[in-house]
DNA sequence: CTGTTGACTGTTC
DNA sequence: GGAACAGCCAACA
């Protein structure tokens, strides 16, 4: 597989991720076949147009923490406003990061054919 | 070829 | 729960 498969692949799972469901880099890695390769699905949702379809706003980390992306940027600011426009609840931690609860906003599959039933 | 760099993760205090 | 590490791996200088 090379990087651009890996890539849509990556894709096309994300846009599995059901609406007001959210799910981890690593997960998705996981789901494409490539456990080891969380940091390039970070890579892969990075390059995207902001027109695309695909809902990387879903996309935490395996804490539910949504990543800064460095400090002075608002990546995380807007990724937090997608979600709770589609009724994901983003609560403010005291370091003023930005959290989802997998409890009651997880998706986990554990394969890619229930990812694809779940999605239906 | 050798570091360094990440929209990361798991383990261990 | 959070901080400190250690893995991780493709891209890039």
């Amino acid at each position: 597989m090379d990087l651009a498969e890996f890539y849509e692949k990556v894709y096309d799972t994300v846009r599995l991720v059901p609406q007001g469901k959210v799910t981890s880099y690593g997960h998705i890695a996981a789901l494409v076949g490539m456990p080891r390769h969380s940091r390039h699905v970070g890579a892969a949702l990075k390059i995207l147009h902001e027109d695309s379809d695909v809902p990387w706003q879903r996309i935490v980390s395996s804490t539910g923490v949504i990543s800064s992306r460095g400090p002075g940027t608002t990546g995380a600011q807007r990724q937090a406003e997608a979600l709770e426009a589609e009724g994901v609840h983003v609560e403010t931690t005291r370091m003023g990061q930005f959290k989802v609860s997998f409890a009651t906003n997880g998706w986990f599959p554990r394969t890619l054919q229930e990812a694809q039933q779940d999605a239906q």
